[in-house]
DNA sequence: GCCGTTTTCGGCCCGACTGTTTTCAGTCG
């Protein structure tokens, strides 16, 4: 069984607890469980196999490692199976809805038998609610606008899209020109995570800190046009929606608190919990203004995130790490990474062009690609089986070659790598012939179909691909969509052994729909040794600037630039990289400078 | 249900905002 599914019944449980009114520390305690489960790069039913092993995990005891092996024996968990008995599976629905919490739909559910978000719309249209303790007229209102957002928003957005609208929202919060210091966005956007459910903006006036500073901003940011509704306008908040369904928070905070509230709101919430922790531990207590002592309130710093993270002993751990992922053992023990920058990348090894379903010839891509300071790239056009995006045979395939060694001398600055996106048929075979792979200068390989393939079935048949002595790069290795499409089903540890035992690399696509492998997968490639890449997939020009999302989510996966073999200079990397047969590393630049000069 | 720089029991981060109250509970991040 998958983490995330584990995660998934963990979680709901502990949501159920508390619609059922246990206390705090319980539920907690599954909550807590579910976070660490999903966001650890180990595979738990391997853990599991060792009981020791999963009660050395953080917030798993005895107790949770007997529930998660009931989970893993059954493929569910009685306590929730129990609880929704009590209360329906679609109460976790009206959970979700803005302003409705446990307390709310607990009592609906008692009192009304309202369990879903229909019921709950209703009692709210037929004014039901506004004579009852607790709710009145405002409160029907806005269930019926939190069913409407609802309704229309999965309440998640892909990285880019949360970026373009950030940028929009900074750029126009600036327009009050001089009033203003500093827009910084926190959240998970500066965490670099794949998906995003808010924007948090930090504001920071110019001048002196007044109430009145704060809401002449607030007075700005009100005449925002898009603004569709604005949910909360307090003394130093603001909170609104835009059109898409977005919700933005700002705050604004004096200069002397920049660093606690950019910690604050930058999270995650696990990671800010368990600095607090340890601040009381030592005698501090920490908000989103200051670090203070706990006896005398005095402040010991606020300023920079880094002298709060000193003051409690740690170094300064970069935002993508804070996922109470082991940052915090690891900044104890001085073991944190030394993370991967975009400045590191040297190359892209997977592009196309209009040979296949591209929109840019190969001496466009080549030209913006060096424009962008990469020594190399690769052309990854698709191989035949994908017939929807126009894939080369092997005699197209041939063609494409010479015009690469053409567009390398035509272009100039820049090496390029005759590559292709070669397709893993259903078998696990390689859909170009060897004797065209061997003319390759790079052989990446992926699926395109039957994604869903039975776990046994889907292993073997990457495995088979990987035994092909040509294969050097797994591209896309899980096939996930972001909010779209679940990864296939296979058994990744046995793969990144393969893979390692090859000396094949795994790819981190970097378009932002695809982020694979994800974060957690890349900790886990470097935790088993396997050489990482990290490539756009762009289908344009303009989309070879999406390596930003491919170097935050490898930072998020803990990689440092000697973990990914496209930070290599040239001839290092193709040294990096598996040997073809029939040649040892070393000859290989010199048959390839033979080849294009014949 | 977990866990210990204050603890093997008794807490479990902490503050802002809203709406319904008339001093606070619930929700949110």
């Amino acid at each position: 069984m998958e983490n995330r599914e584990i995660a998934r019944i963990l979680h709901e449980t502990a949501e159920l607890l508390e619609i059922d009114g246990a206390i705090i520390g319980r539920y907690r305690s599954y909550e807590k469980a579910a976070e660490l489960i999903y966001s650890i790069p180990e595979r738990i039913e391997e853990l599991a196999k060792d009981r020791k092993k999963l009660t050395e995990l953080p917030g798993i005891g005895d107790n949770m490692a007997e529930h998660i092996d009931e989970i893993l024996k059954t493929g569910d968990y009685g306590l929730r199976k129990k609880l929704l008995k009590k209360y329906p599976a679609t109460l976790l629905d009206v959970l979700s809805l803005q302003g409705l919490g446990p307390k709310k739909a607990a009592f609906l559910w008692k009192n009304f038998k309202a369990g879903t978000v229909e019921d709950v719309a209703k009692l709210a249209r037929e004014q039901k609610l506004r004579d009852v303790p607790g709710f009145g007229e405002k409160t029907e209102e806005n269930i019926l606008r939190a069913v409407e957002f609802f309704k229309k928003s999965t309440g998640r957005f892909r990285i880019n899209a949360a970026e373009a609208t950030a940028e929009q929202v900074a750029a126009y919060i600036q327009t009050l020109g001089k009033q203003i210091a500093s827009v910084t966005p926190a959240g998970s956007l500066r965490r670099g995570k794949e998906t995003i459910g808010d924007l948090d903006f930090i504001v920071i006036p110019a001048g002196k800190y007044s109430q009145k500073s704060v809401d002449a901003i607030f007075e700005h940011i009100l005449k925002y046009p898009p603004i569709e509704e604005v949910l909360a306008h307090g003394e130093n908040k603001i909170s609104f929606l835009l059109p898409n369904g977005m919700q933005v928070d700002v705050r604004v905070i004096p200069p002397e608190s920049y660093g606690a509230a950019l910690l604050y709101f930058t999270g995650s919430k696990e990671h800010n919990v368990a600095l607090r922790g340890r601040a009381n531990a030592m005698g501090y207590t920490l908000n989103e203004y200051a670090l203070t002592t706990l006896k005398s309130g005095k402040t010991v710093a606020g300023k920079t995130e880094a002298e709060i993270y000193a003051k409690l002993d740690l170094p300064y751990i970069e935002p993508e790490l804070r996922e109470m992922t082991g940052e915090i053992e690891a900044a104890e023990a001085g073991k944190l990474p030394k993370l991967i920058t975009l400045d590191d990348i040297r190359g892209d090894l997977q592009m196309h062009t209009t040979a296949s379903d591209g929109k840019n010839s190969i001496e466009e891509m080549a030209e913006a690609a060096r424009d962008l300071g990469y020594e190399y790239i690769a052309l990854t056009d698709h191989s035949k089986a994908v017939t929807v995006a126009n894939g080369l045979d092997e005699k197209r395939t041939l063609a494409q070659i010479k015009k690469i060694r053409a567009a390398e001398k035509s272009v100039g600055g820049i090496r390029l790598l005759a590559s292709s996106e070669v397709d893993i048929l259903k078998n696990g075979a390689l859909d170009l012939s060897d004797e065209v792979l061997a003319q390759l200068d790079l052989v990446v390989v992926s699926i395109h179909s039957y994604m869903n393939l039975e776990r046994a079935a889907m292993t073997e048949r990457i495995l088979a691909a990987l035994e092909n002595p040509y294969t050097q790069i797994l591209a896309h290795p899980t096939g996930r969509l972001v909010l779209r499409r679940d990864p296939y089903d296979y058994d990744m540890e046995r793969v990144f052994d393969a893979c390692r035992e090859r000396g094949v690399a795994v790819e981190c696509n970097a378009y932002p729909d695809r982020l694979d492998l994800r974060d957690a997968h890349l900790r886990l490639a470097k935790q088993r040794g396997v050489k990482v890449v990290i490539s756009t997939d762009a289908h344009s020009t303009s989309q070879l600037q999406v390596m930003k999302y491919g170097v935050q989510t490898a930072r998020r996966g803990w990689l440092e630039a000697r973990d990914v073999i496209n930070t290599l200079p040239y001839e290092k990397f193709l040294a990096a990289l598996r040997a073809k047969p029939g040649s040892t590393k070393k000859d290989r630049s010199a048959s390839r400078a033979r080849s294009q000069s014949g």
